[in-house]
DNA sequence: TTGAAAATATTGAATATTCAACAATTGAAG
DNA sequence: CTTCAATTGTTGAATATTCAATATTTTCAA
């Protein structure tokens, strides 16, 4: 009898293309909802990063957002133009840019929050409050043992 | 007593960002491999499907790798500047392209595919058979529920 | 049977991302 | 101190992706 080989197994099988199926679908529905502001995925992360009303320089926000940081520059020139964020020099170490969240930015922010819950609760009630917890505690700790 | 707001919860805890944070540290992982081969992640999706040498026609690739239609085109144009797989006119249908792997791309299919099961088992181990095993039909019932 | 609508794939222009090089500042070793 | 390496952020060119428009074929209703 021939034992099922990995290599043979569908691609469907594998946990990472279950992953990028599943981000894949649930940031199309998020981006559904958020077009509604005009606003990509991205910038509502940086807004809800920025919206402690801290100070965060370029790389932490590049790492918190999940961009590389020519990336992040670029959609931070636009979001500036927008005046939704502005930079201001770190004064203790002058290589650095702080980000700051503007008044605008933060209405913005109040709106996109509450389009983002709003997807989160369609969830839970389409795969159930039990599911997604457990889902959230496995993706967790998968992230963690990742580094 | 103030309930905690769901708008006010980090972004840490939506579960959007922990597959989009998942997603890409697994891939990045996986593309660290691949890249002995100097194939990007997509190009092993595609050989992969493929690889049960049947025809496939680019709507139904483009589905089963994620991509969309142009960037699936762009993508097959360079793998058949390659030989790694070739078009046929479907004779059924003369709208579509059937899509069939070359004997190069099973071979450098082959070896992607037994990168990647390296992957998947250096997962288990810092993970757990058990934590993956669960995560995977966590994620695959999550995206049945999307649809 | 014909003609309009739908399905399929590709193209080219517009947009976005990435890579490598750069500039500025700080840290740290000698 | 001084100098050299490391850190931080931006830029420009190269690359990749996306959107809208197109061409071709099929479907289906009249």
């Amino acid at each position: 009898m021939a034992k099922p080989s990995k290599e043979n197994s569908p691609i469907t099988e594998h946990l990472a293309y279950l992953l990028a199926q599943a981000n894949r679908e649930i940031n199309r529905q998020l981006e559904l909802r958020l077009s509604k502001e005009g606003v990509p995925v991205e910038q509502w992360r940086i807004l809800k990063v920025l919206s402690d009303g801290n100070g965060h320089s370029m790389g932490e926000l590049a790492d918190a957002v999940l961009l590389n940081h020519p990336t992040l520059t670029k959609m931070i020139d636009r979001m500036v133009s927008d005046t939704l964020v502005y930079r201001v020099q770190d004064p203790n170490d002058r290589r650095k840019v702080l980000m700051f969240i503007s008044d605008r930015g933060k209405v913005l922010s109040k709106k996109l929050n509450s389009l983002a819950v709003d997807q989160e609760e369609h969830i839970l009630e389409s795969y159930g409050d039990k599911s997604t917890s457990e889902l959230k505690r496995l993706l967790e700790s998968l992230i963690d043992s990742s580094n």
